[in-house]
DNA sequence: AGCACTTTTCTACATCGTGTAGAACCAACG
DNA sequence: CGTTGGTTCTACACGATGTAGAAAAGTGCT
């Protein structure tokens, strides 16, 4: 459930970046790279795409809106973190693989990871 | 740079299982069905992933002995720590994602994370 | 209603990754 | 050397993705 492609990628990016739902034409036009305007996908592209993330369930639409306004399911965060979980459960070992994972961030991370527990812990 | 096939994870996974560098074939009888024999896939089949594994970078294979053996380069809690830092790099606001993860794992795991960390952040 | 304009859907195709394996090639052993 | 087992080459099917034109549908103006 967690493979997207690039512009399927950069798509979501503009619906978390900018909050609040988007029409295909918007998010076309965050899309466009001001060095190579001619690199920017067409209006139906864009909406196949919307269409597909839509399907897979990255993204709802409201209908009633005449240009259509698409909106992120999940925020950024969230998805991160769903993700996370499935590499972590698509794991046999999971606390070895824990280990692993803290092992290796940064001390920053370990401390603001280890506050977040605390409290999760002690309730 | 993460995305593996079906038939590759279950390569990975017989490497992962047995440690201890294993020729093709032996990759291959271990993933064997004994449901359903006829679908072990064909010695070539199994030679074909090693090497796009390899070319990935998630084997390694000794060239020396005769039936080559290959062995993961990565354990698999080092390849799913791994992931999770990947998953985790490509969002921008990290520590909402690792609240998000932490925020969703088992009681267990929590205690886990968090007596690890407690070592961690002491040093 | 009729028409122009915008938006959405349908259809189509190229490309790429993966699973699949035969054919051809290579190496060791008897 | 030839046979046997291992490896590489070559090939193809299939699905996901990027891409967008053509066709259809909705909206608003006159």
């Amino acid at each position: 459930m967690a493979g997207l492609g690039d512009l399927e990628r950069s798509v979501m990016e503009q619906l978390w970046t900018s909050d609040g739902a988007l029409t295909a034409n918007e998010v076309r036009e965050h899309l466009a790279d001001p060095a190579d305007p001619s690199r920017t996908p067409a209006t139906t592209t864009v909406l196949t795409v919307l269409s597909r993330l839509e399907r897979k369930g990255f993204v709802t639409r409201a209908r009633e809106a005449r240009p259509h306004r698409y909106r992120a399911l999940l925020s950024r965060a969230e998805h991160t973190a769903e993700l996370m979980h499935e590499v972590l459960s698509s794991s046999s070992d999971r606390d070895a693989a824990l280990a692993r994972f803290v092992g290796t961030v940064s001390d920053g991370e370990a401390r603001t990871l280890h506050r977040l527990l605390d409290e999760l812990v002690r309730r």
